[in-house]
RNA sequence: GGGCAGUUAGCUCAGCUGGAAGAGCAUUUCCCUUACAAGGAAGAGGUCGCAGGUUCAAGUCCUGCACUGCCCACCA
């Protein structure tokens, strides 16, 4: 079996990713004997290619999957992807604006060909991407938000929800971006902070020579005041409530109305009022039952306002609006003023406020019902801090505005009734999958579709039931089988925008919730902790790493700084460290494969014949434990801090070392066991990282496994069960790792070189411990480089000796002719100085009444342990200084 | 304005139910020892954000403060 010095991520990785697609590893069906475990993945927009994000997220869960496949769990993990809306129209438009063109110019129908046609290129991408990380997807089961049967359960939900009366249209004031040229729902507006000015404005009052004045950041929709309001309590203007004001420029007349929402200490305290173009306004308008004007238009246009405005942006309106106002004394003072702006957040346009005709559904009780479950524990959050922002989100929900102004998407399925004209008729709009043939009411047989889409989001929500065909059979047993499903992996920027909408759509469809556990996972940053982006061009590609450094590498990197809930910072250089572990796990894999090449009968059976086989027994039952738990609670990045330690300092570092002596053994006896040893632990130590790194574990455990008849990769192997080794092996090793430590400290102190064998004296100084030394005198030997031990008590201070007190020994090593005096001398001299210190922080404690009297008897003897030690310490430093040299 | 995280070695982060400060990277010295120089051995490096409190004992629990980041909010 010839292994190569260096592992080669890039064939052994292509092998393995044909293998599990092709004998479909991680494909399943619904069994009702076997336990499910399902997943969907959260369905990436099909304008993108797998960024970092991406990367962190579909890592975690195939983590998951692969756990859990391993714990015998009938798992699945739906791949899919989303049309994405907006994002994805915009793009397809800005490539039309290339060739001078807008999707006007096409049509709908026209254009709608060129996003499937552009979909059909570029939507694949992102899944290509998935199989190169390795993701135990079942590929067969593939879904896209506007497939066939994906567009069947949009339909469907849209009927029920509009049949039941939750779904309403309604002219409402909703975010409108006139980039999009799109209606958005409240959180798909983002806020930024924007300098700007506050202008204060003299309203005159009609019957007296006063006036009153405002403060406002948009002087521009004064033409839509309706009212000028302040607050009740506010004594200085009492007077003035329900008085009249006439609008400065056009002399329209408004009143002075009074509401609890104004604060009187903003500006001036009272505010004008513009109940079409602002949230707040809109509210006091309809409490005070005030009129509305409309004078933003969709294109951000200026409307209903004099000639000389009309048809002026909002910004050139603004402009001539204060000009003229100053020009004509009203404007008294302008102030700098910084506040937040809404903006698209997928264009980045500004968001204005205007009234608009749109869909609306209803989610009261949907959200209610979402909390209740939540809050009975049905689904819980990890990490769950994220628990009550979720619930607060969902209580203080606003109706959902789910229809956009775009093309690409679910069109909905309301059909008007139209007379032969094709005008619309009165008679009621139906919802139905197809254009209906007939109008239950005026019998006519034309219709027109509604010619709005809905929010990607709706499409979104239903996505853990679509995936399973919800939309063609709601009683289809794959859809009793894996629903509700197991967890859903996400990061926390889009926990209101679609988890809290799957729970309400999972509720109200299905009567349960979609999944048990949501876990959340930071987002990835770059290593200044900015968040990644094109923009910024800050943008490390997974693809790059994984050709760079291999996929296991990005994997456990990515894996190692995963904690729950955090945002991570990763760089360049956390890739290369993973890298290197995945190179260390080739190596010692090497080690013992080549050792094991021409011994035949490796027992499965293992038979620890020293203790150091235990001892690494007990550490490997240790470490599976605590892996498994990790892996069990989403502790992604604890179960990857592990098995890089297990691995690398305690299996390579010196269990490996430690067998090396018998592995080399003439004896074939001694080498074949020592040999199923180390074959036993690696194996387990393979099933513990597969999760993490499956294809350098696919890749060894095939190699291991070689002469089985009938191989089971790693990914179809359950755990095989680590017995629990309960033996004091642990204790023990670290007296001898003390012993050689310490030696290897007392070489390199004295500049002895590491070439050179010498002998050391072992003067007995704790009977208790001496038989770990004398019967690992060989092991002592190899790792400290040590010719011959001479073991006995009352052994003097050869002169020109250097001196270690370890592992219950005072080890002398002679040095005739190597010993640096002086070096010695000051090296001993710091060795009293430290245990003059501990000897001081002990006996301070060891004089208070209060520990003595309070704190646990162990700790007390723990103490008075190592006063001791520190005592002999020093004691055995003294006597030995009297012979140096 | 409210909420949630974070603040530990130069950098990125671990430290569970409170009992002598940890890892990786970087750094210093030595070593190409037949698994691995993408490696090995040994070092140096920390008043655990600040101030109080609880406790025999606090990085760990409580309170307040500061700074950073994120989320939410009707910043006219």
């Amino acid at each position: 079996m010839e292994m190569e010095k260096v592992y080669n991520s890039k064939e052994i990785e292509k092998k393995w990713r044909k293998y599990w697609i092709e004998n479909k590893t991680f494909s399943a069906k619904s069994d009702k004997n076997r336990k499910p475990f399902a997943m969907v993945i959260p369905p990436a927009n099909v304008t993108g290619s797998l960024h970092m994000g991406h990367a962190l997220n579909a890592t975690l869960q195939d983590i998951i999957i692969r756990f859990k496949k391993l714990q015998g769990y009938n798992t699945l993990w739906v791949p899919g992807t989303d049309h994405g809306g907006i994002a994805t129209q915009n793009v397809v438009e800005k490539l039309l604006m290339k060739e001078g063109k807008t999707k006007y110019d096409l049509g709908r129908e026209k254009f709608l060909e060129k996003m499937w046609q552009w979909r059909a290129e570029t939507g694949d991408t992102i899944l290509d991407q998935l199989k190169k990380l390795g993701c135990g997807l079942d590929w067969d089961r593939l879904a896209f938000t506007m497939d066939e049967s994906r567009s069947k359960a949009v339909k469907k939900a849209f009927i029920r929800l509009f049949d039941k009366g939750l779904i309403y249209r309604g002219k409402k004031l909703v975010n409108w971006c006139f980039r999009c040229g799109t209606a958005l729902s409240d959180i798909e507006v983002e806020y930024e902070n924007e300098s700007s000015n506050l202008w204060y404005i003299k309203y005159p009052l009609r019957d007296s020579d006063g006036y009153i004045v405002i403060a406002t950041t948009r002087p521009e929709t004064m033409f839509g005041d309706t009212a000028v309001a302040v607050n009740l309590d506010d004594e200085r203007y009492a007077e003035l409530i329900g008085k009249t004001v006439k609008l400065p420029l056009v002399n329209r007349e408004i009143k002075i109305i009074s509401d609890y929402a104004i604060d009187k200490s903003f500006g001036t305290g009272a505010v004008k009022i513009t109940p079409a173009h602002d949230a707040v306004d809109n509210e006091i308008a309809k409490r005070n039952d005030i009129e509305t004007i409309e004078i933003i238009n969709t294109d951000g246009k200026m409307m209903n306002v004099p000639p000389k405005y009309c048809g002026l942006s909002v910004e050139e309106a603004r402009k001539e609006v204060v000009k003229n106002l100053e020009a004509a004394g009203f404007l008294v003072k302008t102030e700098n003023y910084d506040h937040s702006v809404g903006k698209c957040y997928r264009c980045s346009g500004k968001i204005e406020s205007l009234m608009s005709e749109q869909w609306f559904l209803r989610v009261r009780e949907m959200s209610k019902e979402a909390v209740d479950a939540t809050n009975a524990g049905r689904m819980s959050f990890h990490p769950q801090s994220w628990k009550k922002p979720y619930v607060l989100w969902l209580e203080n929900l606003k109706d959902w505005c789910i229809s956009r102004q775009i093309w690409w998407g679910h069109r909905i399925p309301v059909y008007y009734c139209v007379d032969g004209k094709g005008n619309r008729t009165d008679c009621k709009p139906v919802a139905s999958f197809d254009k209906p043939s007939e109008c239950s009411c005026c019998k006519s047989k034309n219709f027109i579709q509604d010619e709005d889409v809905l929010d990607t989001w709706f499409s979104s929500a239903l996505w853990p039931i679509s995936v399973f065909n919800w939309g063609e059979d709601e009683n289809n047993g794959d859809l009793k089988y894996f629903y509700p499903e197991s967890v859903l992996a996400t990061g926390h920027e889009i926990i209101y925008l679609w988890v809290a909408r799957m729970v309400q759509f999972g509720l109200e469809f299905m009567k349960d919730i979609p999944y048990g556990d949501v876990f959340i996972h930071g987002i990835v940053r770059d290593k200044r902790g900015k968040k990644m982006s094109k923009s910024l061009g800050n943008v490390v590609d997974p693809c790059d790493i994984m050709d760079k450094y291999g996929t296991d590498a990005l994997r456990f990197a990515l894996a190692q700084t995963a904690a729950p809930g955090r945002d991570m910072q990763i760089s360049e250089e956390s890739f290369l460290a993973a890298r290197n572990f995945v190179n260390k796990i080739w190596n010692a894999s090497r080690f013992i494969i080549m050792n094991s090449e021409d011994v035949a009968g490796l027992d499965e059976n293992i038979q620890s014949a020293e203790f150091v086989d235990e001892w690494i027994l007990a550490e490997l039952a240790r470490t599976a434990l605590k892996i498994k738990a990790s892996y069990e609670s989403y502790d992604i990045d604890s179960a990857a801090r592990e098995i890089y330690d297990f691995f690398w300092t305690k299996y390579c570092d010196w269990y490996i070392e430690l067998s090396k002596i018998r592995v080399m053994s003439a004896d074939l006896n001694v080498k074949k066991q020592t040999l199923s040893i180390l074959i036993y632990v690696l194996k387990a130590a393979l099933q513990l990282m597969s999760p993490i790194m499956p294809f350098i574990a696919e890749e060894i455990w095939r190699i291991l496994n070689r002469n089985e008849k009938n191989i089971r990769i790693i990914s179809e192997s359950p755990f095989t069960e680590i017995k629990d080794v309960n033996s004091d092996s642990i204790e023990k090793m670290k007296v001898l790792q003390d012993i050689i430590v310490k030696i290897r400290t007392l070489r390199s102190e004295m500049d002895i070189s590491p070439a050179m064998w010498i002998e050391a004296l072992f003067n007995i100084l704790d009977s208790d411990k001496e038989k770990i030394a004398m019967e690992n005198e060989s092991y002592i030997k190899q790792l400290a480089k040590i010719s011959s031990i001479r073991f006995g008590k009352n052994i003097t201070r050869p002169k020109n000796s250097a001196l270690a007190v370890a592992g219950g020994f005072e080890i002398f090593l002679p040095l005739e002719g190597l010993i640096n005096i002086e070096k010695e001398r000051a090296r001993l001299a710091k060795g009293i100085a430290l245990a003059k210190r501990e000897i001081d922080r002990t006996s301070l404690k060891l004089r208070d009444e209060n520990f003595i009297k309070r704190a646990a008897e162990s700790e007390i003897e723990k103490i008075k342990l190592r006063f001791r030690e520190a005592n002999l310490k020093i004691e055995r430093i003294n006597e030995s200084l009297k012979f140096l040299g």
